[in-house]
DNA sequence: ATGCCTGCGGTTCGCAGA
């Protein structure tokens, strides 16, 4: 089973690009983030016509989060607890969960994220991100508990390791990069999942992200900030997991590329 | 040091992204 997530920065200003990248990869399930549209504008007969059950959490504009699996999925879920009654609610459209249900296969338990970007750090901004973080490391702990195949994946919006970014110096005061960043994310890995691209490629220099200025992907200035991670049931079934760089370049039609690529996860 | 580029909403620019 072939799981994805792909920030697509827009999918209507996106999709004849997205659909060729779909029907390549056909991907069995796919998360998608910053979709910047309300559930009624997302092309949805576009997946269904491919095969796919669709589920959108949407919002005007900005953010937005999708679930697309060729298989039956339960349990859907969209928007992250918040952490206690009281806290304020939260209107960003950046969790959605559901159970993929494959038919006389195993079941996995997918949970698409887009994480908040958090800059200017400090600033409300970055409170909101480490929040955001704390509430996501409560809602794995929380599946973790039920010791089934979980896969965590999406846009985390942060840098991990000194070698998922060209020039760690450059990035060291970014909300992206800041030790309290990569503490919260380490966080949610030390419940026990294991980081699939890294798991596969230990040693690669693996980005997942240019920025649109400066001739970033030109000159191969990116960073790594889109995660698969595996819930240790998950992981004992991992055969292969990647990058596909190459929608970071031209394409058959003029539409222009998202900033991030796809990353992917095949599991047995 | 700042902006570079891109999408969106909605109007000819501001916000957000990372």
């Amino acid at each position: 089973m072939k799981i994805a997530s792909f920030n697509v920065n827009s999918i209507n200003a996106r999709l004849p690009r997205i659909l060729d990248w779909f029907d390549k990869a056909r991907p069995d399930v796919c998360v998608l983030q910053e979709i910047k549209c309300v559930d009624e504008k997302f092309p949805a007969g576009e997946f269904e016509d491919r095969g796919y059950n669709v589920c959108v959490h949407g919002q005007k504009t900005y953010n937005g989060v999708a679930l697309l699996s060729k298989h039956p999925f339960e349990e859907p879920r969209k928007g992250l607890p918040l952490l206690q009654d009281g806290d304020d609610a939260d209107d960003h459209s950046r969790y959605i969960e559901a159970v993929i249900m494959p038919p006389g296969a195993k079941v996995i338990r997918v949970v698409g994220i887009y994480a908040p970007n958090g800059n200017p750090a400090p600033g409300p901004k970055f409170d909101y991100k480490l929040k955001w973080l704390k509430r996501l490391k409560k809602r794995v702990a929380e599946l973790l508990a039920y010791e089934e195949a979980l896969i965590v994946c999406g846009d985390f919006n942060v840098i991990p390791q000194a070698e998922d970014v060209y020039d760690p110096k450059a990035w060291s005061s970014d909300a992206l990069f800041l030790p309290e960043s990569r503490a919260a994310f380490r966080q949610i890995l030390n419940l026990g999942l294991t980081d699939a691209i890294r798991q596969i490629h230990p040693a690669k220099t693996l980005y997942t992200f240019w920025d649109y200025q400066a001739g970033a992907w030109e000159k191969d200035n990116g960073i790594r900030i889109d995660h698969l991670l595996l819930s240790p049931q998950a992981a004992d079934r991992l055969k292969d997991a990647g990058v596909d760089r190459a929608e970071r370049g031209p394409g058959k039609t003029d539409v222009k590329p998202s900033d991030h690529v796809p990353v992917w996860a095949e599991l047995a």
